[in-house]
RNA sequence: UGGGAUGUAGCCAAGUCGGUAAGGCACCAGACUUUGACUCUGGCAUUCCGCAGGUUCGAGUCCUGCCAUCCCAA
């Protein structure tokens, strides 16, 4: 009797292959299409084409209203507190191995799987998430919450493939999605402009304030805290005659925005809450990785809290930002992780 | 209306002995990217260098006048 397990098939390139992968595994598979936001029409019909391709059922969960009251709500609120949030993180743990993992499981699936580029590892008789093989395209930052029992029954057939590889195979099987573009972007602000998403759902307008320096001089005009995050450098009125300036921190209560000079932009420690861990097994010297396209960097993992630890770097480094995730690794096991609400110097 | 200085793209700014407008910031486009950023690449003064004349084959670069701004002296 093949082991059942729930594809969710975002109707991309990724989903497909590992649709297919576990096909060709011999696995009973099921996909299911999440309706999360907006006009999901052509994802879905793209994924029944898939299924259809590669024979196996395929259905739609509508999730929209959970969407919206987990994601969306969520990460609107979060810049309006000045905080940068991650909405895939919490994407993927409160919608897809969340509810859909709830989902998968009621209908009697073994497994649910994914298009995510990162592992399942069994370490000291626990299933960890691991890096993806290659480099370039892990994913395992996104994934460091899954709760134990959801780790031990998920199945993530791209972790040992690349980009390319996974591209060859869609054209090998001729798969009906094989010359579909990467998404990119906020899945749910197709045309990438968050503030402006923001700045709708919030019922909000442009809302000038001052710029700050270090000091606290007003050194120029900013479009709404909203609108910056740590480390960013374009959307200052008129630029600086010495060379450019990198958000230091935002203050939502002044709807101020403090700027300084690049090398004023390196935290060497930060404090994250929400700390999970996903094995005890773990020392205080561990790789912290700050945001999803940053290279994990050395560091000492300190608990201070239930719920709270304080990382303190090896060198440190550039844009620490409340609101990110500060991700744990042990080579390539993820170990734990939080978010991130304070960077000092 | 005594003296001195400056006036080059939105901003800062280089422009030698006149030879056919560096660079930086900002901005725009693209790349990168299952978050926001960062980063990278490209674009960005085609009768134009405060204005008006003049000299010259040719002037931001020399000459004349004017205008504007700043500083000192008042």
């Amino acid at each position: 009797m093949p082991k059942k397990v729930c594809v969710a098939m975002s109707g991309g390139v990724d989903s497909s292959v590992a649709a297919a992968l576990l096909v060709s595994r011999g696995f009973s598979v099921e996909g299911v299409t999440m309706r999360l936001w907006g006009d999901a029409d052509r994802d879905i019909a793209d994924a029944a084409r898939v299924a259809d391709f590669l024979g196996f059922p395929h259905i739609v969960l509508d999730l929209r209203p959970a969407f919206r009251a987990q994601v969306v709500t969520p990460f609107v609120g979060a810049y309006l507190g000045g905080l940068t949030p991650n909405p895939c993180v919490v994407c993927n743990r409160e919608i897809k191995f969340g509810a859909l993992y709830t989902y998968a499981r009621e209908r009697g699936c073994d497994f649910l799987s994914t298009g995510h580029y990162a592992r399942v590892t069994l370490f000291d008789g626990a299933y960890l998430i691991a890096r993806g093989r290659y480099p370039r395209k892990d994913q395992s930052y996104v994934l460091y919450h899954l709760p134990p029992e959801v780790r031990a029954r998920i199945l993530l057939p791209l972790g040992t493939l690349s980009k390319p590889q996974v591209r060859r195979l869609a054209r090998e099987w001729a798969l009906p999605v094989a010359a579909r573009p990467d998404s990119q972007d906020i899945c749910f602000i197709p045309d990438g402009d968050y503030a402006d998403f923001v700045e709708r759902e919030a019922a909000l307008s442009v809302r000038p304030g001052d710029l700050l320096d270090t000091a606290g001089a007003v050194v120029g005009r900013h479009q709404g805290f909203w609108r910056y995050t740590v480390g960013q450098r374009r959307g200052f009125s008129g630029g600086f005659p010495d060379g450019p300036r990198f958000v230091l921190s935002t203050d939502p209560a002044r709807n101020t925005v403090t700027v300084g000079k690049n090398d004023e932009v390196f935290s060497e420690r930060l404090t994250v809450r929400g700390l999970v861990w996903a094995t005890d097994r773990h020392g205080s010297r561990l790789d912290t990785k700050i945001r999803y396209s940053a290279r994990a960097a050395a560091s000492a993992v300190t608990q201070t809290g239930p719920d709270s630890a304080e990382v303190v770097f090896d060198a440190p480094q550039r844009a620490v930002t409340p609101g990110q995730s500060a991700v744990f690794y042990d080579g390539d096991r993820v170990v734990g992780g939080g978010t991130i609400v304070r960077a000092s110097v």
